[in-house]
RNA sequence: GCGGGGGUGGCCGAGCCAGGUCAAAGGCGGCGGACUUAAGAUCCGCUCCCUAAGGGGUUCGUGGGUUCGAAUCCCACCCCCCGCACCA
């Protein structure tokens, strides 16, 4: 019989891929996950994010998905009729950027890109077609989502692909449209300034991986305050810091004496910043023009007054001083800035070599403005001298002794000079800052952070920040928004729950959100064209188009002519259907049927994804739906799954360890790894993917298909096996069955994998080893064992039910409901009471070091039982032996001393003796005197029924008590 | 720094919310055995320390506390990981 394993390993495989592209195509054929509004049924909504199509995905991808197919797959045995559907993200830069880099040659990426395609296609010259193809974002979008969708469709999930769209599609286009008006109306989208980093020579705003370098040196923005020094005549020194409030420790200003500055004109003053800064300024917003250039050295000596404490102070020169660096002019605090503290000692020590007049620097002495608790007076000193500071060339201890004081200062240091004395430094930075501010005599001036510099663009341009000054931006903190989105959470199942919390500080740390930018790929601002809806925010209530594109693509309706009302109308039942039947082209009832499809759908059910999407993605998705519908469409359930490693070690492409998803089905099997990515870890745990583990499921496996080729093979012989053994399999059965859907229903995922597979197939071979063989009994147990692994292997229980004969699909079967009376717990406590003994004995064995050759096993009388059920139901603990005795008297006239051993055992555990009833140890050890043998090694093996005069040499029989006999070796 | 999550036996990892049945599931690795010409696969036993009969001792980051009883609850401390945005 072909579909029965082979002898081998690979055969083995081979045969599960042969049965599971069977079932794939069948499911296919018969479209049976193709789900329609059934009012007759529950429905069930669920999703999990679609993926972005810029590459192939990985098993950690993998693993998110597959969890939501078990789940939808276990719904639709409880009766639900359950809508899965799935899309793909194509909105954003990331794909453009990939075909410009591709048009532009970037070998980097070319290379990476045909590692790509050598996992989907044959041949050097097809790869190379595709390469060129690749020129084209959208040919890059349509290869990766075929693809995805292959692999999607390989690893067997229960998907509605009809619904499948793209987020470039044009009806998408118009959906998004209609919920950025809507948003607009409600006051939640707002138009203002905003930093971005910027490429000069592109002139464009840039994300990181438009960066060289890209995420090694970690591009990112950093507010500076600039300060301006009076010098006169309405010009002013403008000074940049990080550090605003230690201004009344002003000493000097620096200038570096060999770099050009310039003269501007600005609001009417004149400013004087370095030659770089000018463009900066202008890039953010301050309308300057240029109306003399200098060289720093020409600037020393110059007095100019600090706008704080209006301290008189003299320009000297500073070799450290980046003219890039914000202004390219700084502010010397000498007694907490260990650079201004090294450059004033060597000006001071040789100011000749400066050029610099020797009394202008012989006053200078550092101003301590900051008490730091461990520190001195001058804590820049002690850490220019700790770290071996020699001058202000010695960048790197300067680096490091500055990290230093600034951090210790920043959360540690207290003020003790100037306006804000007594204050925390955290408080008078912004209290200087306000001050500043609020009379114009500072501003704040943004600069590019890294950790190298200078940042450059990919394409060669100086990379700066600009401030756009138009940039739309979400509110979420307009009125009324968050109280929504609080409400929705609160209402809302999150599982694991632990996770609620970053939900909660999510929402509360929500500001201001540009919602557009302008490059990628997108959907455009409808009110402001010139802006594409950046790729979050076009992403967060996309669940709502699901229940109905399949719908618009069937009736045709011309994307250009849906328009606002249309999806008032298909979201919100606002409008006249018939009038806007008309307009749309399609007749009222087949429009009356997308609202039908909407209702019947929405809300979400289910949403289930990474952890990583709870910050931004996934918080979105709860105030957009807070934001545009009511409240009984609000999301009702997130589910959350950490991510996947690898032997120990995060999965990246630079350390090339990333197991693409495509793979799996060609190095393992569908089934295989859904089995091992369900069961190797909980929802909370980070999954390590082990081979060696893996290696071990797929050996589980094909032992499960070793046992039900023989039970299908088998001749059932018609006679019923009643043994305890057979029994105690059903009730093993229906308790799994019951415990798997509990499990299942709470998103235990790995619970219920373990449970229904790893540990079913163990008491099943327990059975056929030790029981009967009564594959009539085995039959009907595969039967509803199918239907409980189908949401996890559901190819193989698929193949199952076929072969035993079940009526249509598995996956379409309901589930089992064990019969009132079917799990036997005396039975299953029973089994586990041997499985007791058997390690009880191996101590002994391990103990006396000797061989035994038979194993006397002696049960406890039926008065012990009856002692301990009496005691159980008088007594919780704590449990003296008073009350014990006391509630056992009668037993203890009956049988004294045996008694009084059994009671005091019984005290001693505090109650916490396990044992079954009399009957089914006594039938269960007799049933399993082979397991015992093999397990202990021992020849023979005597089960001693209390009474029955078997042979107790050393007088052990009195010692047993119920669920733990005595023994005795020979 | 702020916010969040953690620290369990050689390793991974359950248990902790609802304290007792916890020397602590399961897997991996290791050791021994069965099977086999052999290897692999599979199956069985063992795998903190002591112990010549199922016993005892010491363990769940560290130190205290609550309790008849703590891996589980409380306090303090130490250490690790993640997020801090406009980016998918």
């Amino acid at each position: 019989m072909i579909y029965f394993a082979g002898e081998g390993r690979d055969e083995f495989k081979d045969w599960l891929r042969s049965i599971e592209a069977k079932w794939q195509k069948r499911w296919r054929e018969a479209r049976i996950f193709e789900a329609d509004p059934d009012p007759s049924r529950p429905k069930y909504f669920l999703t999990v994010p679609y993926p972005y199509t810029s590459g192939p995905l990985h098993i950690g991808h993998g693993r998110t998905y597959t969890i939501g197919d078990v789940h939808a797959r276990y719904l639709r045995h409880k009766g639900y009729n359950v809508l899965w559907p799935m899309a793909f993200h194509i909105t954003g830069t990331p794909i453009e950027a990939i075909s410009a880099r591709i048009r532009m040659g970037d070998e980097e990426y070319i290379r990476l890109y045909r590692s790509y395609l050598k996992l989907y296609v044959k041949g050097e010259d097809e790869i190379d077609r595709l390469i060129e193809r690749f020129k084209d974002p959208w040919e890059v979008m349509k290869f990766f989502s075929s693809v995805i969708s292959s692999d999607f469709d390989a690893l067997g999930y229960s998907i509605d692909w009809r619904r499948r769209f793209t987020t470039g599609d044009p009806e998408y286009n118009s959906f998004v449209s209609w919920q950025f008006i809507r948003l607009r109306e409600k006051g939640y989208i707002v138009q203002g300034g905003h930093p971005v980093l910027y490429d000069v020579m592109e002139e464009q705003a840039v994300g990181e991986d438009d960066i060289l370098g890209g995420d090694e040196i970690k591009p990112g923005i950093v507010e500076f305050t600039a300060v301006k020094f009076d010098a006169g005549e309405g010009r002013y020194l403008v000074a940049a810091t990080l550090r605003p409030e230690t201004l009344p420790g002003v000493t000097n200003v620096w200038v570096n004496p060999d770099a050009r500055y310039v003269e501007l004109e600005a609001k009417g003053e004149r400013w004087i910043v370095s030659e770089e800064a000018e463009v900066k300024l202008r890039l953010q917003q301050h309308p300057v023009k240029r109306v003399g250039e200098l060289r720093g050295r020409e600037l020393v000596g110059l007095r100019v007054r600090d706008p704080l404490v209006g301290r008189s102070v003299p320009v000297l020169p500073g070799t450290f001083v980046d003219p890039d660096e914000a202004t390219g002019v700084v502010y010397s605090v000498p007694a907490h800035a260990p650079y201004d503290y090294a450059a004033l000692m060597d000006v001071k020590a040789d100011p000749e070599r400066f050029g610099v007049p020797r009394e202008l620097v012989e006053g200078l002495q550092p101003i301590p403005i900051i008490r730091l608790p461990g520190y001195g007076e001058l804590p820049a000193k002690e850490a220019c001298e700790r770290h071996g500071v020699r001058s202000q060339e010695d960048r790197e201890a300067l680096e490091a002794a500055t990290e230093e004081i600034y951090k210790k200062e920043f959360y540690e240091g207290v003020m003790t000079a100037g306006p804000f004395a007594g204050l925390k430094v955290t408080e008078a930075k912004e209290r200087t800052r306000e001050f500043l501010f609020g009379r114009g005599l500072g501003f704040t001036f943004y600069e590019v952070t890294a950790l190298k510099k200078p940042v450059v663009s990919r394409s060669g341009g100086k990379v700066v920040v600009a401030v756009l000054p138009d940039q739309w931006f979400l509110d979420f903190n307009a009125p009324g928004w968050k109280e929504r989105g609080r409400e929705a959470l609160k209402a809302m199942a999150i599982v694991p729950e632990k996770y609620r919390k970053l939900f909660e500080d999510t929402i509360e740390w929500l500001d201001k959100r540009p919602c557009a930018r302008k490059r990628g790929i997108g959907t455009r601002l409808p009110f402001d064209p010139q802006w594409i809806i950046e790729s979050l925010s076009d992403s967060t209530i996309y669940m709502a188009f699901y229940t109905v594109i399949h719908r618009i693509r069937a009736l045709g309706i011309d994307p250009s002519k849906m328009g606002v009302e249309f999806w008032d109308y298909v979201f919100w039942g606002k409008g006249d259907p018939d009038e806007l039947a008309q307009r749309v082209e399609v007749s009222p009832e087949d429009l009356k049927g997308l609202r039908e499809e909407f209702e019947y759908w929405y809300p979400v059910d289910h949403r289930h994804t990474m952890i990583a999407h709870i910050t931004n993605h996934l918080t979105f998705f709860i105030m957009h739906h807070a934001a545009l519908f009511d409240e009984r469409y609000w999301p009702k359930k997130i589910t959350l799954n950490e991510p996947v490693i690898r032997e120990g070690t995060k999965m990246s492409k630079s350390k090339g360890n990333v197991i693409p998803l495509v793979e799996i089905p060609k190095v393992y099997s569908a089934d295989w790894f859904r089995l091992y990515s369900v069961s190797a870890a909980d929802l909370a745990t980070v999954l390590d993917w082990r081979d060696r583990d893996v290696q071990t499921v797929g050996g589980r496996l094909r032992r499960f298909v070793e046992i039900f080729r023989m039970v299908a093979e088998s001749e059932p012989s018609g006679e019923r096996d009643v043994g305890v053994l057979a029994r105690w399999l059903e009730s093993r059965t229906a308790s799994m069955l019951r415990q798997v859907d509990e499990m299942l229903a709470n998103h235990r995922y790995r619970d219920a994998a373990i449970r229904a597979f790893f540990d079913h197939l163990r008491d099943v071979e327990i059975y056929l080893r030790y029981g009967g063989r009564d594959f009539g009994l085995l039959r009907k147990i595969f039967r509803s064992w199918a239907v409980a692994l189908e949401p996890f292997i559901p190819h193989l229980a698929e193949e199952v039910w076929e072969r035993l004969g079940g009526e249509g699909f598995v996956s379409l079967a309901p589930w089992p409901e064990p019969e009132e009376g079917a799990v036997r717990p005396e039975l299953e406590e029973a089994f586990r009471v041997v499985e007791r003994t058997i390690e009880d004995v191996n101590k002994i064995l391990r103990t006396v070091r000797e061989r035994k050759e038979r194993l006397f096993i002696y049960l406890a009388p039926d008065w012990k039982y009856e002692i301990i059920s009496r005691l159980e139901a008088e007594l919780k603990p704590p449990i003296s032996q008073k009350d014990a005795f006391r509630v056992a008297s009668e037993f203890l006239r009956a049988h004294g001393k045996e008694a009084q051993h059994l009671i005091r055992e019984f005290v001693g555990e505090q109650g916490a003796i396990r044992h079954s009833t009399p009957e089914a140890e006594r039938e269960m050890f007799s049933a399993l005197v082979d397991m015992i043998k093999d397990r202990t090694g021992v020849r023979e093996v005597v089960i001693a029924l209390p009474g029955e005069g078997v042979p107790d040499p050393m007088g052990k029989a009195k010692l047993a008590i119920p669920g733990r006999p005595a023994l005795y070796l020979e």
